[in-house]
DNA sequence: CCCTGATTCGC
DNA sequence: GCGAATCAGG
C-alpha cells in the first residue's frame, strides 16, 4: 500500500461524511486515494457505520436531501483535497497541490498542458485509477479533478506525477512551472 | 463485465 | 487495527 496514507483523523472524517451521505465504498476509496474499496468497507465496519439505510418511504426528514447544497459540495471538495495529501516519501518528495491555487499567470505552455489534462471530472465521476490532481478552486462549483489515466500505484497521471513527485534537487528549479493547469 | 456491501482471517 | 480475498449478490 502507499506509505503515508493511513486513517488519519481527517481521512476518517471524510470517510464518515461520504459514507453517511450515501457514497459507495469504491467512490470513497477513489476520493481518499491510497486505499481500496475493501479497506473502506473494512474501516466502515470497524467504525460501526455499516447498515447504512435510506429506505424509501421511511422518515425522510434527515435522509431525503435529494441533492447536496452547493456549500456542501464545496465543503467536501476541500475535505477531499486536504485528506489526500500524502506524507513525503523516501527519495521523492510530494508537494500536494495547494487547496487555493494562485491566480493563473498566462502560462507559456498552456495549450500543451491543457491537452495533457483535458479529461477533467467532478468528484462524482472520479474513479479508481483516475488522476486525482485538483484543477481549479475547490471553493467553486467548477472545481474538477484531472481524471486522466493514473499511473498504477500512484494517484496521478504521468503529467501530474511529474509535478507532484520531484527529486529534492529539482524542486527549486521547477517550482515556477509547477503551478496549476 | 460492470458494479454493490459483508465477512473472514492472516498479518 | 488493517485490508486482501472471498462471498453473495444487482
Amino acid at each position: 500500500m502507499e506509505a503515508g496514507l493511513s486513517w488519519t483523523d481527517e481521512r476518517v472524517a471524510l470517510l464518515r461524511r461520504l459514507w453517511e451521505d450515501g457514497q459507495s465504498a469504491s467512490k470513497i476509496a477513489a476520493q481518499l486515494g491510497g486505499v481500496t474499496r475493501n479497506a473502506v468497507i473494512g474501516k466502515v465496519h470497524r467504525l460501526g457505520l455499516s447498515g447504512r439505510v435510506v429506505k424509501p418511504g421511511e422518515d425522510a426528514s434527515a435522509a431525503a436531501r435529494a441533492k447536496p447544497t452547493q456549500a456542501e459540495e464545496i465543503e467536501i471538495a476541500i475535505a477531499v483535497v486536504e485528506a489526500q495529501a500524502p506524507e513525503p516519501v523516501a527519495i521523492l518528495s510530494h508537494r500536494p497541490a495547494p487547496a487555493f491555487p494562485p491566480p493563473q499567470p498566462p502560462a507559456p505552455a498552456a495549450e500543451l498542458v491543457a491537452l495533457a489534462v483535458s479529461e477533467r471530472v467532478t468528484i462524482m465521476d472520479l474513479r479508481d485509477s483516475m488522476c486525482r490532481w485538483p484543477l481549479g478552486d475547490p471553493t467553486t462549483p467548477e472545481f474538477r479533478f484531472c481524471g486522466g489515466r493514473a499511473i498504477t500505484g500512484l494517484p496521478y497521471c504521468t503529467h501530474h506525477a511529474q509535478i507532484a513527485y520531484q527529486p529534492a534537487a529539482e524542486r527549486k528549479r521547477d517550482r515556477r512551472v509547477a503551478g496549476f493547469r
